[in-house]
DNA sequence: TGACGACAATGTGACTGATC
DNA sequence: GATCAGTCACATTGTCGTCA
């Protein structure tokens, strides 16, 4: 038998892999959260066992669709990281309506730990909300390429451009309502005046109807930040919503993996006590 | 159209090496 | 010894082209 074979439904082979389906979804989820360790896809559900994985996403390191880094997750461990190669970009590209520029600079971008473990702590947020047990039920998790929102406001005659990047947007649903929340991922290492610019960006996307118009709704977001520092950093940055016109909302990351989006682990500035996401729920028609 | 063979992808389990 | 990451061998499964 001459067996050439055609090109199969995988797409053709490019530098020696032929993509198949699961691993153009693998870019394009990459691409999507800027970095992801192996641990995690597995969780996802890409892949079902460690070796398969090691060995698939080997081969898109050796085609230069990924890059692999390590990060330390213990005094003597390192956990494997996978972030978007060179060749990756044109396929994350193709499949998603991804903004190339963006798209080539993280493909270029060398992987600083900082960087890594931001985008590690906003998948493994993600994952939280995925396990989710309580009565929040996750409808769609929105990665930062996809919620990030660039428009136009006029202020006194003139046209100025706004961007809003927020690290993800979770809609839950809780009994018959639904709850937008935008996720922020802290590490401590950001300024007080940076968050406080941060919080102001998103007072500005409700009071100038941005969010209304994007999402072609009049129920209000809340703004969850979750950091992996102490109570302390929670206290200093609720300070600074105190007259925010959003809801602002924080908790820490230890506390939101052991007990879940739906535990009373919430602290506003409005109130001393934790409460949940939903407690109260925002009234329709703005904050 | 169905059988067959080639090829690629997959999962499982065993193994190695590094580290605590 | 326990744990974790990575690799390898092997059997199985799915896809696809060829041919009767």
């Amino acid at each position: 038998m001459s067996a050439s074979r055609k090109p199969s439904k995988c797409g053709p082979r490019k530098s020696g892999v032929r993509l198949t389906s699961r691993d153009r979804r693998v870019i394009g989820e990459i691409a999507r959260y800027g970095a992801i360790s192996r641990g995690q896809l597995m969780e996802l559900g890409f892949f079902s066992s460690v070796s398969r994985a090691n060995r698939r996403l080997r081969l898109l390191v050796e085609g230069k669709f990924l890059r692999r880094t390590f990060v330390a997750t213990g005094p003597q461990q390192n956990s494997t990281i996978y972030v978007l190669g060179p060749a990756g970009v044109d396929v994350a590209v193709e499949d998603n309506s991804f903004d190339p520029i963006e798209m080539k600079r993280h493909g270029r971008r060398s992987p600083e730990r900082m960087y890594l473990e931001h985008h590690l702590g906003v998948v493994s947020i993600r994952l939280v909300a995925i396990r989710e047990s309580s009565d929040l039920r996750l409808l769609r998790y929105i990665a930062e390429p996809d919620c990030r929102h660039e428009y136009e406001v006029v202020v006194r005659g003139r046209v100025i451009k706004r961007l809003m990047k927020p690290d993800a947007l979770a809609v839950f649903a809780h009994g018959d309502s639904m709850l937008s929340v935008y996720i922020e991922f802290d590490r401590g290492n950001t300024s007080l005046p940076q968050m406080a610019a941060l919080f102001a960006r998103y007072e500005a996307y409700w009071a100038e109807t941005a969010y209304q118009s994007a999402y072609e709704t009049d129920i209000p977001f809340t703004v969850a930040l979750v950091t992996t520092a102490g109570r302390r950093r929670i206290d200093n940055l609720s300070r600074l919503t105190r007259r925010a016109a959003v809801s602002v909302t924080f908790t820490t990351f230890a506390q939101l993996e052991s007990k879940g989006f739906g535990a009373a682990i919430w602290k506003s500035a409005k109130t001393e006590e934790f409460s949940t996401l939903w407690d109260p729920l925002p009234e329709g028609g703005g904050p």
